[in-house]
DNA sequence: GTAGGGTTAG
């Protein structure tokens, strides 16, 4: 019932139009004319496809090789021709096999199971699988039984589609019906399904089936889940499933499985796990990859921790794996986290002599650190570069350079780049929009951001018409206008619209209502904020650390400190752990009520309690010590953060130049200091330090 | 001559 529906569906399609003769259409009579230019020699042209074939190596190898094959007599045969799809297909060149499978039913070629294998996939990886299905059709009428192959490649375009509930109808359907016999990559696609939306409790059922079912499972199966199990930060199940895959059932992990587990404790902040599954791996003797490295690389970027990523990479290296692009632009990226702009740009142009060519991953990522550390003009140069260097702007090197163009104030070139992305074909996303409302709201167009965003319904009713994939107004341009509204103090305003994302089926999320939280607290209402806060008492809504920080950080700034110490002890009474937010916020709260002894006690704590101090920690506390004219641990925490690769910003540093200036500090620490400097800040034109 | 699992940018 489930299939009828899906093939019925699909009444425009490639397959109709083969229905009846296939000789006896336009296309034969295109190109016979040419073959008699070809006959005398065809005995030759076998030889030469033959040895032809096994160089395609390019689209236009492929299509010359097409029009030889079919101007060739007799027709090679069945298999020459499929192998010619699948060497395109490989190339990823989906529709230009489909065009050529086309044209080998004109010809008449006897098309089989291999090839429409091959052709139902394309139609799939076009997100086209609803002729896939009319193809399934196409297979009926040619007496094709479509086979096991056949049938996964259909599940697996359900799949990436993400029809999951209409694959599952169809996995039963083909089970039920005794179409064919699920075997371990059938199960294994289902599995991928079940897991894409979230399914994994079913996912391990039909793992636990497949054994009833005398199907056994292997490391694809099992590595499907247990990525999805880390993908959902669950990571002991993952766990779990991996020693059950190798103890009990005996299938040895492989260097897929491992990444995912690597990858998985990285997102969890589990440093010291990661680089000993790294030696497991060693020991069992599966060879870590290139990805393998670049997990541990992003992650340690993600971090700050650049230092340790340059030591994987060196690592790597030593094992004979190359870096890729995927290494670099981690590191690139890593470096435009901490600011330090001339860094990443070296890591940048050393690609090239490591022949690598910088993809558009790699500029958007440089893009973005210029952007972020208002360096506007490398900004822009790096973006005019994109399209010398032959590349092509998409959505994302739009957005980047959109937002820093908003972030220095230049509204109108950020509106003239958002109006050339149209004509470049370049669809404005969900993202575009947010950061537009967010720069008119922080640039203080009020108006002319509201005007945007009721402007967004009417253009999204015509695009939802259009594509039926379209955008309207989720929580996330909602919380954007209700953050806007609250930074130029129109709290009612803010207070309206979130009345209205409930009428329009949009529900606040926690994100929501820390921007409330916060916005009441940024316009002097913080009695509001925790009057809204104890109003939602134990909801879920009040069990995130970002709330506490919110209110925490709040309090203590209108000299309310007592009520956020209590939020501090209330905190770990209901369960919940700070963050290292929640430390900065609360050093920052005890050094600015002048209790430096406990803000020193504390910053001591939190490495105790795990804690690594960032870059802000460090700052804090220095602002604190500095701004109280206590400087007996300056030159011990300055020697920290040179140990540990961190930085000063510029508040901190002058504060540090004034406390030299009077005497309270020896100038010898300038040397110290200046390695702490980075270099863009020394020739920032907003820093002068008087 | 056919299919399945993992990494990167806003």
């Amino acid at each position: 019932m489930a299939m009828k529906t899906i093939v019925t569906l699909s009444a425009h399609n490639i397959f109709f139009k083969f229905r009846g003769n296939f000789t006896n259409n336009s296309f034969s009579k295109t190109h016979f004319p040419n073959f008699h230019s070809y006959s005398s020699s065809s005995s030759n042209d076998n030889g030469h496809t033959q040895s032809k074939f096994q160089k395609v190596a390019n689209l236009n190898d492929a299509l010359n090789l097409f029009d030889q094959m079919s101007q060739t007599r007799p027709l090679p045969s069945i298999v020459k021709f499929t192998q010619l799809l699948q060497s395109l297909t490989k190339m990823k060149h989906f529709s230009h096999s489909i065009d050529l499978f086309k044209k080998m039913c004109a010809l008449g070629v006897p098309v089989d199971n291999y090839t429409m294998n091959i052709i139902i996939k394309c139609c799939c990886h076009l997100y086209r699988t609803n002729e896939a299905f009319a193809a399934l059709g196409f297979c009926f009428r040619r007496c094709i039984v479509p086979d096991v192959f056949i049938y996964s490649a259909l599940l697996d375009g359900l799949i990436l589609e993400d029809r999951i509930l209409e694959a599952e109808i169809f996995f039963k359907k083909l089970i039920k019906q005794k179409l064919c016999e699920p075997n371990v990559v059938m199960y294994s696609t289902m599995i991928k399904g079940l897991c894409k939306v979230g399914n994994n409790v079913i996912a391990i059922q039909l793992l636990s089936l497949m054994d009833v079912n005398g199907c056994k499972p292997n490391v694809v199966t099992y590595s499907t889940i247990i990525d999805s199990l880390c993908k959902d930060k669950m990571i002991d199940d993952a766990f779990k499933l991996f020693k059950e895959m190798v103890f009990q059932k005996g299938i040895s992990a492989d260097v897929i499985t491992y990444n995912c587990l690597i990858d998985g404790l990285c997102n969890l902040g589990r440093w010291d796990e990661a680089p000993k599954m790294l030696q497991e791996m060693l020991d069992v003797g599966i060879s870590p990859d290139v990805k393998t490295f670049s997990i541990l690389v992003d992650a340690f970027c993600k971090e700050g921790m650049i230092e340790e990523a340059e030591n994987v990479i060196d690592i790597m290296i030593k094992k004979g794996v190359v870096p890729d692009i995927v290494t670099y632009n981690s590191l690139i990226d890593g470096y435009c986290l901490r600011g330090e702009m001339s860094k990443a740009k070296t890591i940048f142009d050393s690609m090239v002599f490591r022949g690598l060519v910088p993809n558009v991953v790699s500029y958007s990522t440089l893009l973005n650190g210029y952007c972020k550390s208002l360096k506007i003009d490398e900004a822009m140069g790096l973006f005019n570069e994109i399209t010398r260097k032959g590349l092509k702007h998409d959505v994302v090197t739009y957005n980047t350079m959109i937002q820093g163009l908003f972030q220095v104030g230049r509204c109108g070139d950020a509106r003239k780049l958002f109006d050339e992305m149209h004509g470049k074909g370049q669809i404005p996303d969900q993202l575009t929009y947010g950061i537009i409302l967010e720069g008119l709201c922080n640039n203080r167009q009020i108006e002319e951001a509201l005007s945007l965003f009721h402007l967004m319904d009417e253009a999204m009713g015509l695009f939802n018409e259009i594509t039926r994939k379209g955008l309207k107004h989720d929580v996330v341009t909602y919380n954007t206008m209700i953050q806007g509204l609250f930074q130029v103090g129109r709290c009612g305003d803010a207070r309206k619209l979130f009345d209205e994302m409930h009428g329009k089926g949009q529900i606040p999320d926690q994100l929501t209502y820390g921007i409330i939280l916060e916005g009441l607290c940024n316009n002097r209402q913080i009695e509001e904020a925790l009057s809204l806060f104890h109003l939602m008492g134990d909801s879920k809504l009040n069990m995130g650390i970002v709330v506490y920080n919110i209110l925490i950080d709040a309090a203590s700034k209108c000299g309310k400190f007592d009520i956020a110490k209590g939020l501090f002890r209330d905190l770990t009474n209901k369960g919940m752990h700070p963050n290292i937010r929640t430390y900065n916020v609360m050093i920052s709260g005890l050094c600015r009520e002048g209790l430096l002894g406990d803000a020193k006690r504390l910053f001591l704590k939190m490495e105790e309690s795990g804690f690594r101090p960032d870059n802000v920690t460090y700052r804090v506390l220095l602002q604190g010590y500095l701004k109280n004219n206590q400087c007996d641990d300056v030159e011990m925490l300055l020697q920290e953060m040179d140990g540990r690769g961190y930085s000063l910003d510029a508040t901190t540093l002058s504060l540090l130049l004034d406390q030299i200036a009077g005497g309270s500090l020896n100038n010898t620490l300038l040397d110290l200091m200046s390695k702490l400097v980075p270099k863009e800040l020394m020739n920032s034109p907003n820093f002068s330090p008087n």
